[in-house]
This record gives C-alpha cells, sequence and structure tokens, in this order.
DNA sequence: TATGAATGAGACTTCATTCAT
DNA sequence: TATGAATGAAGTCTCATTCAT
C-alpha cells in the first residue's frame, strides 16, 4: 500500500515527462518545474524519487521504451503472418512517428539515448534489457517467415544478414515518412517496405 | 579583405563549435565560453557574427553537413562502378561512425536537427539545398546501376522505391555498426549490404 | 509516566544534537534529518517538543552547558585544596578542547551563542542561570584560596580583580593547548596557569 | 590599470561583507544576494572572483583579520613604554569588542575560524602569516618591557610563559567588559589587566 | 502521540548577452 | 571591429516544516 503509492508519484512523475515530450518539448530543454506542475506534485517530491532532473527523464525514458517495445512485441505476436507481424511493427513505427517521434531510434543502440545520457549508470542493464525484446520480435517474425517458406532457412552464423534485412526495411519506411517532397501514402510505403524484405530475404 | 577577415572569424567559430561536438559535447551543452575560447576569439565577436548562440551552432552544423554532402558527391564521383559508388558512401558513413556519429542523420531529414533548431528561419533553405545534393548522389549511383545493367530502369513514378531500397541499404549498415552483441567486420557489413541493394532493385 | 516518555524523546533529541557537534558537525549546518536520524525518532516528532530547529539545538546547547557547570561545580568540591581546586577546571578546559571545543566559551557570556541564538527568548534566563553556577564555583575556589592563606582577603568592591585573575589565568591555559608552534604539555601548561594565578592574587 | 579595477570589485566584495558583519549579520546566514547588493555589484560578479560564496566569506574574514593585526602592530610601535603598548592593545580589543567582536578571536588561532572554515586551503598560510603578526606584536612589547626594567628577561625556553602571561592579561580584560552584572569602567579595567601582567611577569 | 512523505520557498550558481573600452 | 568584465534572469536543488495517517 505505501508501495504502492510511492510507484503512484514516480509514475505520476515519469508520465508527465513523457507529456511534455509527446507535446513537443525536448528533453534538453525540460524544467523540473514543467515536470512537477505537469505531474502535479511538489517540486521537491522529484528529488525524493530521483537524484536529479537527468536522471528522472532518463529513467522515465526508458521506461517508456521498454514499454513501447513490450507492446510492439505483443503487436507482433497478435499477428499470424509473416506479412501481418511486419506490418505490425511498421504501423507502430508509423504512429511513433506521427506522435512524437520519440521512439525513432527504438529498435537501434545508435539512438541518441546513448549520447546524451551516458551518465545513467543502468544504461548497460537497459541495453540488454531491451536487446532482449528485439530479439524475441525479430525471432517471432522470422519464424513465421520460415514457416510460410518466403524466407531460407539462414546458416545461423548468417544471422546479421537477416537482422539487417528487416532493419533496412523498417529504416527505409520510416524514412519514406518524411519524404522531403511528396511524403508516400502509408499503404504504398508499407507494400514497397515489404517489397524490400521479401526480394532479401529470398 | 575586410570580407575576408570576417569570413576568418566566422570560419574559426565553425570550427570551434565542431571541434566540441567531435570531442563528444552534444550541441545542448555547449556554452558560448567554450565555443570562443575553442575557437580563438573573444566572447564578444560571436555576437558580431550571430543573433544568438543557437543561431551559430545551427549554422556551424547546416554548414558542417553541406560540406559533408559536397565531399561525399565527389567521393561518389570518384568511382566509376555502381558497386565502388555505393561503396563509396558506406565508407563515408562508417567513417562518420567513428568520429563522432554527427552526421549520421546525414541522409535523412528525420535527424534531430530538425527537433531541436526549429527556430532557425533558413531551416527550409537548409533542407532544399540538402536535398539538391543528396538528389544528385542518388542519380550518380543509380545511372551508374543501370548503365551496367545491374538494376532495372523504373517507372519515373516509381522513384521512391529506388530511393527506399537504397537508404534502406545505407541503414542497415549503418546499425550493423552497432550491433549490440558483436559488431561486424566491415567488409562482411559492406558486402551485405550491396547484397541487400541489389537484391531489392533487380 | 506520559511526561516520563516525553522527556525520553526530549533527551534523545538533545543526545542526537550533541552527537553531531560532538561529531564535529557546525550547528549551522546541522539538519532536522540529521537529528532525528541520530536521535531515532521520526522527522516530526521534534516538532512535537520544539517550535523550530533552532530552538531545539539551542536548547540542546543550554542543556549541556548546564551540565557542564554542574559538572564542574562538582569537580571543583570534590578538591579540599585551591591549588587542586583550580587544575580540576583546567583539566574540564582541557578534556572540552580535546573533545570539541564545544564548550570552549563556557565561562565566557563573549561566546558566540550570544549572537547566534539572540532569538531565544529564554536566554537571558540562562545567563542568569549559568551566572549562579559560575559564581558558585568561583566562591568556591577563592575561599580555600583564603583558608590556605594563598590569597589576600580583598575588599569586596574588588571582586572583580580576582575573578579577572582566575580567567585570565584560564584563559591562558585554554590557549597555550592551541600554541601554533609547539603546544605544550599539560603539566607544563598547568603549573604555569597555577603560577600566573598565585602571583595575581598574592 | 585593468588589474587595478579587477582589485576594486574585489575590494568592494570583501567591503560588503564586512559591513553585513559589523552589522550583526552572522557569517553564517549571510546570503549571496546580501553581499552583492551591499557591494553595489551584479550577482554574477562576486563568481567571477570567487568559487563559492564561502570562499568570498574566507577571504574576506582572512583579509580583515590580517588588516587587524597589521593596524595592532603599528599601534603598539607608535606608543614607547611597555604600558603604553600594552594598552594600545587593550583599546584596540575594546574597540573590537564594541563594534562586532569581529576579532575577539584575534590572537587566538582557537577562534571559530578555523572551526567553520576549515575548507579553506589557504588556512594554515593564513595561521602562519598571522602567528608572524602576532609574534612581532609580542616581541615589541616584551623588548620594552624588559629595557624599562618591569619584566625579566627569560630563559628562551619559558618563552611560553610570557605569552601566556600577556594573553591571560588581554584575555582578563575583555571578558571583563562582558561582565554579566556590572561591566567595568573601562580605566578600570585595564588598570587591572595591566596589574595582572605586571604581577606575572615581575 | 509518532511518523515520514510531500511540499515549495528560497538559496546558490550558471551562462547568454551586453556594452564600455 | 574585437574584447571580456559585468550582469541578472532563470534554473536546479535543499531542507525546514506540515499534516494525513
Amino acid at each position: 500500500m505505501r508501495d504502492l503509492e510511492i510507484k503512484q508519484k514516480e509514475k505520476a512523475i515519469f508520465d508527465g515527462i513523457f507529456a511534455l515530450i509527446k507535446r513537443g518539448i525536448n528533453p534538453y530543454t525540460i524544467k523540473v518545474s514543467d515536470i512537477t506542475t505537469e505531474a502535479g506534485v511538489g517540486k521537491g517530491t522529484l528529488y525524493e524519487y530521483f537524484k536529479t532532473k537527468e536522471e528522472a527523464i532518463s529513467k522515465a525514458i526508458l521506461h517508456h521504451i521498454g514499454q513501447g517495445l513490450q507492446q510492439a512485441l505483443l503487436a507482433v505476436k497478435s499477428q499470424d503472418s509473416f506479412q501481418g507481424k511486419f506490418e505490425a511493427i511498421l504501423l507502430i513505427l508509423a504512429r511513433q512517428a506521427r506522435e512524437n517521434k520519440d521512439q525513432c531510434m527504438l529498435f537501434s543502440p545508435m539512438g541518441d539515448l546513448q549520447t546524451f545520457y551516458q551518465y545513467l549508470t543502468t544504461f548497460e542493464d537497459y541495453l540488454q534489457a531491451n536487446n532482449r525484446w528485439i530479439k524475441q520480435i525479430y525471432d517471432d517474425i522470422f519464424q513465421a517467415g520460415e514457416r510460410e517458406g518466403l524466407i531460407q532457412p539462414l546458416d545461423p552464423q548468417d544471422d546479421y544478414y537477416r537482422e539487417m534485412a528487416l532493419l533496412g526495411a523498417m529504416a527505409a519506411f520510416a524514412h519514406s515518412l518524411y519524404r522531403p517532397l511528396a511524403s508516400l501514402p502509408l499503404e504504398t510505403a508499407m507494400a514497397a517496405a515489404y517489397r524490400l524484405l521479401v526480394k532479401a530475404l529470398s
């Protein structure tokens, strides 16, 4: 009960931070007072749960990404077909791009989090955890592909090629949403991304 | 001469900013005093050439990206074959990743610049300019591919598919450099990326 | 019983405060949480017994000084001779200096308490009380001196001279403990202080 | 000139700090804004000259004490006789007590500075410097005493006894100014202190 | 009565920008 | 034009105090 309430404030702060990010405020310019006002708690309360503002923001983002990956895995599993699973991911990417780009770097450890929140000592743990989620998502998709005979079983040492194909198709899709001159209709972009994936793996 | 000297100070400031960024300092936390110390000019001087710190940093980054794209085009043109041209780009990406990730977003308008430097009134101009460079790079590569019969001439309305294929292959390569568990040897990654590209376009 | 328990918590807080001061933490930087943690009580409890942090600290110090003076009087009375009584005081000063200088100002209203805790409404009372203890200590010492014929009975109007002699000897002793270059051996310092006192009063 | 102006601001800050202390504000509760307002400079200016508030206050106090000691030596030297020199010191003590007790601890390394400003890395230097001043003051007084045949030349190993006598007399005088019931007239206190000194050293 | 989570006023400090030189 | 000392707005964080349990 006490424990539950503690979690409540922490959750309120996480939610406040994400509300701000979704609203387009960039993490680097968020002020503590913004967070606590948004979260509906006192300014001092943030410091009961986090040592610094940076820790609060970092942990909020990591928490959010973890949740996002969990949801992505569920969405993928809820589909039966290879194409369905892949498109489930694409739809999530599209939504994220629409919402606030906050998870653009979702499947990539190259994302800015690494650069910006290096100080976060638990970053390694987070990477480990996220990689585990990502691996599961990949496996689920590839197994469906093999079941359907759409992609060739590969020498396990060539796993990296599959990953590259999947990630490349996803990236191509994501970028297409931002095409400078004329952004593509969603369906066109999805079809093209799927075509890229199948060609690469066949 | 007057003009020349002005350019000298402006250049010094640009260089100072990039020296800092290459050193791993993130653009959001750079201080004016850092820049001017690094550039070897007085603090007031920065304000002779730029209205605000943000303008200086933004323009420096845009300047840098423009130069990077120019060099990329030269590198691509210096190669004759389709594969040579593509790999020239990959090598540039690899170097950038090594140096400081600063241009990871080089070919993507999805990069953070958009988010961070929205206020920059010339941002649109910058996009236009960069897109022109990017278009030239793409065209040069694709023309070589067609010449060599490696890729099919396409209905101009399907240009987007080619771009997606190219960008996807590049993204897959870039991400492979950061593979969490075991980053791939450069040659392996390049070969895989080229394979992805050729399969997609054949 | 209720009363007894109240006293227990109050005592715990006093003790906590003194434990901190003895540990070298200066009264101005003591935090309420330090006190209550040290005392093993909840933070709110302090405010059941004291209106503010300052009141708690002030009263703790006054309580401590009062106890110290009481003990000093006992120590002095437990000796029979003039010299024994004087040296009893010196030994107490030496111990205080060793422990934590907290009562350096024991016999002097010039101490910082006056400055720092002026707001304490009972300060006057405290001075009165302490002066009464001090007077008793002085009287006891001087009576022994007269009995032993070591010091001359004085016109009561010249009481102040005696006090000055005693206090001067004590101060000289205390300072000698801190001699910058080479602090004196205890015995040497005590002998010198006693010599000062006897010469002054003979 | 530049140098001079720098010193001006630093001096202004020192003066501001001392104005506040003289006004009775205790060093522990002084706020940066108090200092800079008093000094007539911007809040940021303090940080151009000192790393922290504490450093500013500490250095101001040390500076002030150094100056005080210098003046004390001058005052002592300006007198010819043993008694005159001693009384010069007493008058300074009396003025300090009147003004703001700020240098009560002038001749004593036991003062609170030691406790409060331990972090000041240059504290040792300060003690060294001050001790040199104090030694000079003592020497000047004692030489006059010997010249006048008022005090006996001593075995140099017994220097400490002389110091104790002098310091005891001074302390007795200082405390007499605060006598709880009836503070003594200045002349009476001075005469008594001198009597103590002469008796001790004869 | 006892607690300690929550609070927010207010402290210190930073740093972009100005302006006299 | 070039400078950098001076500034003060604004941010982070602390901690005495409160109050619901």
